[in-house]
DNA sequence: TGACATAGTGTCTATAGACCACTAACATAG
DNA sequence: CTATGTTAGTGGTCTATAGACACTATGTCA
């Protein structure tokens, strides 16, 4: 495929100047939580453009293997991370003439959400570079290839808008976890702490958890745990989280 | 442009069988209220693949002229409807091997908004069959070319959702309207009655709309006419719209 | 056995939409 | 020149749900 070409030589294959029809590709904001953050998946990048920047994970649709966007999507993650599809989303496409200097390019951008201990890292032979990064520092201090840094910035607005009025973290923790983790994972978030009471109340009344019946022993009070029922994994609450007001 | 070709002129000049990257195109859903309905634009198709099926305006990128994404949107929307940009909103992706007979193919879809009035359908030199068609109707009975009747649902179905929290109907309407027609532009969109005296606090709560002064007069207690605050067109309420609950 | 830490609850308030009946202001018919 | 109809626009109550915050419960460990 085209990963292994060079530059010159992925050109000459595709002879990319004379197409008018652009290079159509896909691109991941895979996130996990680790060490209390959110962090970002990224690979950097071993080939001509913008060799040795860090980029997020994807690459062009593999027209045998693939049916569906989706299928690339899904394929892309599991390369990367040896899991799949515990939360994946179509978010954006990115379109234009100067993205990527190999000429006039499409990327469709997904949003995946997985589990940190699912995860093992860089199952991809190609042997590339591949790390968890804090989306904060990304975004802040980071030069990431093509505009991977802009769509890196729909993903995560992406994800905090949806945070507001769905279920959707749930995708970050393990099949079981206690009410407070689950809290955790939404300020983690949202970036704003939650009220208690209120959260377990919106949560418990969606009716998407139920008991496993096992309980979380610490060095205090156990905590009961919890898993997704079977059908509901997202829902919609009425309003959206709207934290402290003074 | 790839329009004029025949299917196999197309075919030879793409040697498409040859690729392995995708056709990429752009497909709108255009809307508009016409006659107390919900309208979408439909042009039939005049060449092969579909031909004489109706299908959403749409078509490939012209590298040449667009620099971006929407710059391709902004001009099919121009070439079917003479008008530009009251409201473009990119919707979702669709990519698969099978969804257009010429291969492996990727369209980007847009959902864009436009006030009846403005219209000069088929501004287009290519002088296809141009049609406004309501929604409704398409939805139960036609057969639209490609995967286009699935794209028209998601975009039919982003649209409804939005105006559950937005006041993105008001880019139906001309620049002056009165509370009564915003409100019967809801209704139409959403497909239920929308209580008046909550609907007028919502929209004149959210600080939107400015009185221009004008009264629309008919034979009865004339109605104050609004328009949209220069800063603020789109705005999102805090709940989204319930309807009855009995 | 008591300090501590975290789990989990009772209950009040504030907000904003639903509901519905009311008043207001025009055109037009008689 | 009034009566009537029709639509514009409002007042005020009801209700659902989220935020606030103090309270109770239940474990570990020194």
């Amino acid at each position: 495929m085209a990963k292994e070409l060079t530059e010159k030589q992925f050109l000459k294959r595709y002879d990319i100047h004379e197409f008018d029809i652009p290079l159509t590709s896909v691109d991941m904001a895979i996130f996990t939580i680790r060490g209390g953050e959110l962090q970002v998946l990224l690979v950097k990048r071993a080939q001509h453009p913008s060799k040795g920047l860090w980029a997020l994970p994807g690459g062009f649709i593999d027209l045998k293997k693939d049916r569906t966007l989706s299928d690339t999507a899904h394929r892309k993650l599991l390369e990367k991370t040896g899991v799949d599809t515990p939360y994946l989303e179509q978010v954006e496409s990115f379109g234009s003439a100067d993205r990527d200097a190999r000429g006039w390019s499409v990327t469709v951008a997904y949003l995946a959400l997985i589990t940190c201990d699912d995860i093992v890292l860089a199952a991809d032979e190609s042997s590339e570079e591949v790390t968890w990064m804090s989306v904060e520092k990304v975004e802040q201090e980071m030069d990431l290839a093509f505009d991977h840094q802009a769509i890196l910035d729909v993903c995560h607005d992406r994800l905090k808008n949806k945070v507001q009025y769905t279920s959707l973290p749930i995708n970050l923790l393990p099949t079981e976890f206690t009410l407070t983790e689950l809290q955790k994972t939404f300020e983690i978030i949202l970036g704003i702490p939650v009220e208690k009471k209120s959260f377990r109340r919106r949560i418990l009344d969606a009716d998407i958890l139920e008991e496993t019946g096992g309980m979380k022993t610490g060095s205090n009070r156990p905590a009961k745990l919890y898993s997704t029922k079977p059908e509901g994994v997202k829902h919609f609450f009425s309003r959206s989280i709207e934290g402290p007001r003074r």
